[in-house]
DNA sequence: GGCACGGATGAAAACGTTTGCAGATGATGG
DNA sequence: CCATCATCTGCAAACGTTTTCATCCGTGCC
């Protein structure tokens, strides 16, 4: 089904069907009518292959996440898709599985399909893959991580400001031991979350308890461990902070195993507010990432570079907000005796 | 970056690039090895649009489902992924917020891509779309509902094992009032699980109490809504059946905020085993379905079809098996007066 | 030494579009 | 009535590949 059968039976030329179906110039509305009539009769779609290659414009727009496996990513996704839709584009996700060889073949398959610009939501971009596309001329925008380079916005997320509330919010509860579980540290992003509490600490005059600080990897096993792990150090928190919504299960499944309970016992609080937080049991107390806005905001950032009309980084940063529900209450008595 | 320049440099001509890029037909190792040194140096790849229009391979899978958001797509796509890479192909995902018209626009997608086959997980596929891509010659495989027609295959999933095996489970631990939360019932996989439940409940000779059947929509939020009007409605049931994971979710916390206990006045049973149900409070019973034999049975059907090996339906039925955690136990003493 | 053969290569056609350019047609103004 | 112009349409060239067919060259055989 090509479209010279469509111009055939419509009696035109194959330029006029081309421009009738992009309206990209006037045609005379019978004509156009009568291309129409035979285009629904026929059933009769453009090959898309052909048409970029020749426009040169592929309309995908790329999306890299971590994993997509983590309940957040999806969240993500389906909002940068239904702008993107929206707008005429389509997207191809890839995940990198938190591994830098497998973002090389994302890297790869982008390219490949020619992508327009790409979204990356995820760290392990090393600076080699990113000149790759510099090169290339696509446009990213990045989700997480401050980028450097031209042709590359970001979308700053305010990890601090989350990170400030979560803490202030257990230090009124009377917390004054307060761990952190982070992300794997090999992340940029991660590492960022976990400065950004050590510093929170400092800055209300707790001292830092080495014993306080686990790494765990972005799932719940990982917090699980971490939590485990932490626990038969001893000095135990009264309240834990995790570097995101997974690792908060995960941690709460390891208090609860050790025979204590949240948030009685120990105080938990998320990162990232994926849907299910509000259905975990106690719901958890997280800090919530604004994913519409972050998904609205990247896909801005891109298709103003990918019109060529901006070639600089944008998009402010976003605020994040602490949802307090049912992982947090107040500091068991004493709580300050102790150390 | 076009294989001209390759050939150019290497000094041979476009079409011996292309054959030692494919390795199509012999090319001499000299001159293949002169090629791939240029390749390597230029960074050259080629052009996938091109190279689908001509040789009319697009070497791009679809996999239309439901609801990214719900976790156990994306576990599904990440194994459907993997060995479709791994085959060479690519993912092209969609999901259709269980909408007819979404659907339609998914086809479309599909179709304007020039997908060599589509896996499709959902059952809102009215004929007449399915019809558009039989037409087309697209082979499909369906990992849900049983279809008709031919170049069509499907991977069945034997449903009615696994809610069997929950009930005999159920009743072996002395649960006699069950109940049954299926998604929503305009779908026929819904329709198809909730039948086997009330098939498997006649088996063991339970009489049917309508006020124990809900529907949900295969969301936390429908699950708790559900079950919430189901304890309205009296008649407790001490044991519920979901028909999916984040149903079961929603049911449980229905339960506790009812003021009632889960395991204890109401065991939960779902459906899925997605990788969260091990961590949800208490750990859910729940039916596995084989996630990554799916996968493979699936792409290996839809390959199969590509090939031209096979036009009939094929894949036999998956088997489903309970995990038994701790969201279910005895039923309370005396469980059989009642009613 | 001629011939057939086979392996390696190149020229060119095809894939299905978009788009620049020019031609046709009809209308308008002088 | 001719010139100008606007509007609409068609021709043909690209886009970057793969692939068929033909060519070329060297080799081994008679």
């Amino acid at each position: 089904m090509k479209i010279q059968e469509v111009a055939r039976r419509a009696g035109v030329s194959i330029a006029t069907v081309s421009r009738t179906i992009n309206n990209s110039s006037v045609v005379d509305p019978k004509t156009a009518k009568r291309v129409w009539k035979v285009v629904e009769e026929l059933g009769y779609y453009p090959n898309s292959q052909a048409r970029s290659l020749v426009s040169g414009k592929s309309r995908i727009l790329g999306l890299i996440v971590s994993d997509i496996t983590n309940p957040f990513f999806p969240e993500l996704i389906k909002g940068f898709e239904d702008v993107a839709i929206h707008n005429g584009y389509e997207i191809l996700v890839s995940s990198t599985d938190y591994d830098s060889a497998r973002m090389a073949v994302c890297v790869r398959r982008m390219l490949e399909r020619k992508v327009e610009g790409v979204a990356i939501m995820t760290s392990e971009m090393d600076k080699h893959l990113v000149d790759q596309l510099a090169h290339r001329n696509v446009p990213m925008v990045f989700l997480d991580v401050r980028p450097a380079g031209e042709g590359i916005s970001h979308v700053e997320v305010d990890y601090a400001m989350g990170v400030n509330e979560a803490v202030e919010h257990l230090l009124s509860l009377g917390h004054r031991r307060i761990a952190f579980i982070s992300g794997p540290l090999g992340l940029k992003s991660a590492r960022i979350r976990r400065t950004a509490f050590l510093r929170a600490l400092n800055r209300y005059g707790i001292d830092e308890d080495k014993r306080l600080v686990g790494e765990g990897d972005h799932t719940v096993d990982g917090g699980l461990n971490a939590m485990t792990r932490m626990l038969a150090l001893g000095g135990l928190p009264t309240a834990v902070l995790a570097s995101n919504d997974l690792t908060a299960i995960g941690t709460m499944r390891a208090v609860r195993r050790a025979g204590l309970s949240v948030p009685q016992d120990i105080s938990v609080v998320g990162f990232d507010d994926i849907r299910l937080a509000e259905f975990t049991e106690p719901p958890l107390t997280t800090v919530r990432l604004p994913r519409n806005e972050l998904a609205e905001l990247a896909f801005g950032a891109l298709i103003r570079n990918v019109d060529g009309q901006a070639k600089t980084r944008s998009g402010g940063k976003l605020e994040t907000h602490l949802v307090i529900r049912e992982s947090t209450c107040p500091a068991r008595a004493p709580a300050v005796s102790e150390r």
